[in-house]
DNA sequence: ACAGAATGGATAGTGGCAGTATCCATTATG
DNA sequence: CATAATGGATACTGCCACTATCCATTCTGT
């Protein structure tokens, strides 16, 4: 396939296919003569995960970048890492850490077991996210609210994730899932969340003014 | 208090307040002279808020705008609706709705009893989530997944909106509260879910390799 | 009283990001 | 064989969120 062909079937502009090549996002096609070369169904699927890490993740360029050089690391190994890998870079500290955000983490983690060490990206993602709200968010959050917090991601994670899930050691398409399974449904959380927010303050507004109304 | 005083106790520059206050995010000071305006705690505020809008939802400014012009309508009764309005200039459509993802919310909100209009911005924000994860997520979520990120949903709304949460008609900072912690709390959710994802699949993979391993 | 800094306000310039546009020497195609 | 398409490089564009500069006052310290 030439790249007018790869463009109509991915509707990514031919410049801007070029201008992903020269960024390192997609590989050069498989050259055959001085202004030919090939591109298949790989540069379809790497084309497809750019764009949806673009489009619903929301990721800029250069993390993409950095995303997909984690897919492409050839060691087996690393393969098997690389989801680690790609969402490392998705989760950029950007940011101070607090020392009380640390701690809350740090007990946190330590109350739910879970098997990460505090070099994870999430992790200081976490702590991040927490210095931030104490610095805009009067109130104060108790250990129970993040508790409460953890309890619905594990809940999350369990479905999200089930019992006979396969490491994905299987190349870039399981890896590739992997990270949009986790990047692409973000949003649909999010949302979700907003409407069952609205739902319950409307609930209680109604009854607020049942009770107290004419 | 004067421009350098509001700078320094913000931490936001001299200059960026000045162009905050010529795209109308934050209202002039309180002219004096020719030369002079004084400002208040209010601007304190607006500020912070602002900010936190700004560093930690990621918002543009220019949708910051419509928030704080919502959170500025003397209306009383628009003072009821303000949170929904900031809400909504924040839940942009953003993009196409189709026909399926459309269908699968309106019966999700009917299998959920949730009191939420089809106009209503996330309930539009949800559809297009899914829309696009459609486009790029080849395996078919059911009924049932949907389901079950309603659950979640609906227990997040459940302690973060308490029992005897007041409707926040008493002006900007309730409002301006309502919006952040629907707001503020989403990178820590999200974050959360990560660790969790993360902790499960580590979790998995051992007991794989226990199971299978030397 | 007065020199130097700060202020409110306006206009212009910057830097990063994500593309588009143009050009050129080939190569493919009707 | 005329026309279109291709790979590749270089240059340009538009948007966003600031910064920088300028000017005529006004404030502040001595």
């Amino acid at each position: 396939m030439r790249i007018s062909e790869l463009s109509s079937v991915t509707g990514v502009p031919v410049p801007t296919i070029k201008f992903y090549i020269r960024q390192g996002l997609l590989p050069r096609g498989n050259r055959t003569a001085a202004n030919q070369a090939q591109y298949d169904n790989t540069h379809v699927e790497r084309l497809r995960l750019i764009r949806s890490l673009r489009d619903v993740a929301d990721l800029p360029l250069a993390v993409i970048a950095e995303v997909v050089a984690a897919l492409d690391e050839p060691e087996a190994a690393a393969q098997g890492q690389a989801v680690t890998a790609a969402l490392r870079a998705v989760a950029a500290p950007e940011g101070e850490i607090s020392e009380s955000a640390e701690r809350a983490v740090a007990e946190l983690v330590a109350r739910r077991g879970w098997a990460v060490e505090p070099d994870f990206a999430s992790y200081r993602a976490l702590a991040s996210a927490l210095t931030a709200l104490e610095s805009y968010w009067v109130r104060p959050f108790t250990e129970e609210t993040l508790d409460r917090y953890a309890e619905v991601a594990e809940r999350l994670a369990e479905f999200e994730i089930p019992e006979d899930w396969d490491p994905p050691a299987a190349g870039e398409n399981a890896v590739a899932y992997a990270v949009l399974g986790t990047l692409l449904f973000e949003p649909i959380i999010l949302a979700m969340r907003r409407l069952a927010h609205a739902d319950r303050s409307i609930r209680l507004t109604r009854r607020a003014q049942d009770g107290s109304g004419s």
